[in-house]
RNA sequence: GUGGGUAUAGCGUAGCUGGUUAACGCGCCAGAUUGUGGUUCUGGAGACCGAGGGUUCGAAUCCCUCUACCCACC
């Protein structure tokens, strides 16, 4: 169940719940793409920095340790302990961007894994499947990630095809639930909107999977290369054509910008990877820009993070403490940087909630905007 | 005191049978990264090659002197 309860201008708050817990929305899922966040991230210093969901991956859990012994183990919540939420990924989006050799047809595609080489199938029934081993709160369409750039009689035909492979997932999911031993019956489904920048096969498309009437819509193939100017004209043609009242996912976004524009435009649902990549290559992000703790600036800043935060990290350690610690590739800094990383987005999404339930998102929009903007200032 | 060796960017080294803008690693600096192939990728700055003199069209490379350091011996 899904139910708005505050509205300020096209940014909306939401509930969502589920069998795994309520979700506040707009909400920044952490990504633990094997079921596990990267940067030896425990599941309980999850619940410390108030994460809500986490997001794991089809392709890679089907790959490693293998969605079979996964579900033996009881899916992937109690497997790893993670009792909230979990969105999982449907392998799509791999596909489209680490697998070679790829051959896509009617009825999946054809691939190699990144691992050993070995060639694997998957279509929707397959990726349905896996995810219902997995036992997330929350599965994805399988879909095709049209690539930016790619002609308008290609995405047009591929658009086409994901709509056919959208009503296969939802056929698929809906036997999966019913069977005797399915780790989680009431696995909800969301459909993903592709067509890159032609806002016109995004709304065609919009229409078509909006009549399916499923759990959630996503806006995917976007942060791909195009302008941030071009996403924002997509979410805000697109966005109105897909059901009110339902939650809207932006697939692999973003930056706390990016964030913040698409919250404005109706967005309830976010991932990246970014808060723990950059983290383990040593970006932190404050509330005055993100900063490279590997400069030599910080080689006794005795400051924590960022002055505004309040998560464990901050609450304790240094930046020059923990740049020592990146600097001599000791585990913990990678630690320290993607759990305050993560506690940053996850902050930044709770002020979100907080402006939009008080009315006066688009006056913190603009603030945080310019103060992301005034870094070398503040942190010098 | 004697013999031998070494001196090249912040550090560690390559180049040293003489030939255009002296190379590499680390460090430093800056960018990149958007449904994650776990410490990544791309760039940049920085050295009058210990000091002085000589040979030569031309010297980091050869010769001499000095200085510093290292090793061995007395």
């Amino acid at each position: 169940m899904y139910k708005v309860l505050y509205r300020d201008g096209s940014a909306k708050s939401a509930v969502m719940e589920t069998v795994h817990g309520t979700i506040k929305t707009p909400v920044f899922m952490n990504v633990g793409t094997i079921g596990a966040i990267k940067g030896a991230v425990a599941p309980t210093d999850l619940k410390e920095i108030k994460t809500q969901v986490m997001l794991c991956n089809t392709y890679h859990l089907h790959l490693r340790p293998g969605d079979e012994i996964v579900k033996k183990m009881g899916g992937i919540r109690k497997f790893s302990t993670w009792d909230g939420p979990v969105l999982t990924d449907s392998g799509g989006f791999q596909v489209f961007s680490l697998a070679k050799l790829r051959q896509i047809k009617e009825e999946g595609v054809t691939f190699r894994s990144h691992i050993d080489g070995h060639k694997i199938f998957m279509g929707p029934e397959e990726s349905m499947q896996i995810q219902s081993h997995l036992g997330s709160t929350i599965a994805m369409a399988f879909d095709e990630c049209v690539p930016y750039n790619s002609s308008y009689e290609y995405t047009k035909n591929s658009v086409a095809r994901t709509t056919r492979w959208l009503r296969r997932c939802r056929k698929e999911l809906d036997r999966l639930n019913s069977l005797e031993d399915t780790v989680n019956p009431h696995q909800m489904l969301f459909g993903i909107n592709q067509g890159t920048t032609y806002n016109d096969i995004r709304a065609e498309h919009a229409k078509e999977i909006a009549e399916l009437d499923l759990d959630g819509y996503a806006l995917g193939g976007l942060a791909v290369g195009e302008s941030h100017e071009q996403m924002y004209d997509v979410i805000e043609h697109t966005a109105p054509y897909l059901p009110a009242d339902k939650p809207l996912y932006l697939m692999g976004v973003g930056t706390p910008e990016n964030i913040l524009e698409s919250v404005a435009r109706g967005v309830d649902f976010f991932d990246c990877v970014y808060p723990s990549r950059n983290g383990r290559h040593g970006h932190a992000y404050t509330s005055h820009g993100k900063i490279n703790l590997l400069n030599k600036r910080f080689e006794t800043d005795e400051r924590p993070l960022d002055e505004n935060c309040n998560c464990p990290v901050c609450r304790r350690y240094s930046r020059a403490y923990i740049r020592h610690l990146l600097k001599a590739n000791e585990m913990l800094g990678l630690r320290l940087m993607v759990t305050h990383n993560l506690a940053f987005y996850n902050n930044l999404m709770s002020e979100i909630r907080k402006a939009i339930k008080e009315g006066r998102f688009d006056e913190y929009r603009k603030q945080k905007e310019e103060d992301f903007k005034i870094e070398s200032e503040v942190n010098k």
